[in-house]
DNA sequence: TAGATTGTTAATCGATTAACAATC
DNA sequence: TAGATTGTTAATCGATTAACAATC
């Protein structure tokens, strides 16, 4: 599936909000109540007017004139905007260094990411522990998701088994796949795919460090 | 440093030329010769004038009406044009399972990066290494970066070290971060950052998601 | 030649920005 | 009250899409 807005909110939309949120939560520990447009704009390094239109989508409650909009308000509607406190539960499959690192992050839970079990093909470390969870064999991955009616996946596998994984996950009922690997995965409309894509990124990184260095000179 | 463009060509063209790369990997192994940018639009799941218009920022050459775009000459004009020729060299800081996955992936040096030496704070990993790198003692930090003229970091510390450690590179003289750690980095514009968010990356996978389920019923 | 595809220009669409009345 | 800020509407800007002449 491709699609640049889900209902009226904007995909850019949605990026920003999480931007929001750091800046909000670091807001919320200095003890800062209230929090404008304005204010809140600076530190995303955007304009007012996207960040009152983003906003709107929501809050619950409204900002107040002279004062904006109430820290601790717009935290928690923004984390429920962003579903947080909907925990989706989800399995990884390829338990290498990068798998384990992504297993090993609390923070997800904070983002209503559960990851419940690992699997891998490796013996050396099928019947392992990560973070609580337990690494299973490949061969468990269709009676997980069927038994536990899960419906994301996080992909780390080498890039070779990707797709050959996908396919797997897919059949056995796996609708939105979160793919870490460097590999073009080629699935269906229905399925909901996020590339992780590094390579883009740091394409992005670099040509700003260029146009940095070019102002320097 | 907040830009959408650099010089005529947009950041989503810069976003969507690695898609494009990996689509035309996997057609030079299939052994195609020529693609047209019909072809090209269905795999990335876009528009064949997106394709045009994107493309003719990066080929030196020209495609040929009727038979399209030759494959080998395109991926080298793409790389070329996202910098993968041009080797840039980086520092890794936080070698945790996610430094140790990124120091471990041997995917970057197909994109131009070149990471020389991860550091850290863990005596049990100091002088160890890691895919030939070396991991040093984060005291060596500045004199690594002076010595070698290191401008970019790549930021994997727990999210407390972040801001400390981000301040000390940008000292030190690194003038781009990629910062992996959930932190929200305040830094001068003069540095060029690029966030690997999750939260926002999961945020939109939801999306996706909850789309689909409800189609599905 | 006929037809497919490029490269480019024009039309459309949507997001960003600016402006301003409402209001606390 | 006066002034700052919201919420929203209008103007602007840029990206996407459609159209089409050029051409192999």
């Amino acid at each position: 599936m491709t699609e640049d807005s889900f209902g009226p909110v904007s995909l850019v939309t949605y990026n920003r909000m999480p931007l929001y949120l750091k800046a909000l939560y670091s807001m919320r520990e200095k003890g800062e109540k209230f929090v404008s447009s304005v204010a809140l704009a600076e530190v995303v390094r955007d304009n007012p007017s996207v960040v009152k239109k983003d906003l709107s989508y929501a809050i619950r409650g409204v900002g107040k004139p002279k004062v904006g909009y109430e820290v601790g308000a717009l935290i928690e509607d923004i984390e429920e905007f962003l579903g947080y406190n909907n925990t989706k539960e989800a399995i990884l499959v390829g338990v290498g260094r990068l798998g384990q690192a992504l297993m090993g992050y609390e923070g997800f839970s904070k983002y209503g990411l559960n990851i419940v079990a690992g699997f891998d093909v490796d013996d050396n470390i099928i019947g392992k522990k990560i973070n609580g969870k337990e690494i299973l064999p490949t061969g468990k991955i269709a009676s997980v998701i069927d038994k536990l009616k899960i419906k994301v996946a996080i992909l780390a596998t080498s890039k070779d088994k990707a797709q050959f994984m996908a396919d797997l996950l897919v059949k056995s009922g796996i609708r939105a796949i979160w793919n870490f690997t460097p590999a073009h995965l080629i699935l269906s409309e229905e399925i909901a795919v996020k590339n992780e894509d590094l390579a883009a990124s740091f394409a992005i990184l670099s040509m700003q460090l260029k146009e940095i260095l070019r102002k320097e000179k």
